[in-house]
DNA sequence: TGTCAATCTAGACGTATGTCGAAGCAGGCA
DNA sequence: TGCCTGCTTCGACATACGTCTAGATTGACA
């Protein structure tokens, strides 16, 4: 892996690397689009900082949000996690 | 994913977000072993800083390091990256 | 025992991160 | 037009992180 590529993927595990990422991650992934109001009633934590993780995960690539009236929807996008998945397939030969 | 799930695999992914340690987890997971003294060559980084970045991977329990003789060597933890691989695919249903 | 080489630990320093409350923006509705 | 609700941005704060230099530790070897 060239350093490049480190500084390229390096984001996206980073995201990942905090707990209410990772379960944020989770909700948003195990179905096709869910609203930011479902995933802030979810954990106890502020609207504000639910929404800073929400950036920091939009910001890694990971996933896509739209607005549609009032509410915004969040979704995953699959290329990225299929990314990383395989990184660590191929770096697992056994 | 339950809060305590997201607690324990959460370090593993952020040992892996700094290009840094990505790299020498590439490194170490590409071979079988690997001497310390190779992975410092490999970076312009001073050599208590990457055995930083090494006891970070180590207490994520991604590696392993063993001393042999003046050398110490540092080898990966299949399962581990087997467990964050698998986790992304069921992440990624399509 | 003494010395040398490889590695780790300790301490310091600047920057980044996670969290919050307050304020701003966008869209629906009276 | 004005107001309410959902979400984001702003600014602040404590803590964590990445890096370094200096010093400690471990093992080999004369």
């Amino acid at each position: 892996m060239t350093d490049e590529q480190a500084v390229g993927l390096a984001p996206m595990f980073k995201a990942l690397g905090d707990p209410v990422r990772l379960r944020l991650m989770s909700m948003i992934a195990s179905t096709t689009e869910i609203c930011v109001c479902d995933l802030t009633d979810a954990f106890d934590l502020s609207g504000p900082t639910i929404s800073h993780h929400l950036r920091v995960l939009r910001e890694a690539g990971l996933v896509d949000s739209e607005r549609r009236a009032t509410w915004v929807y969040y979704s995953a996008k699959p290329e990225a996690l299929r990314q990383l998945s395989g990184l660590l397939e191929i770096t697992t030969p056994a």
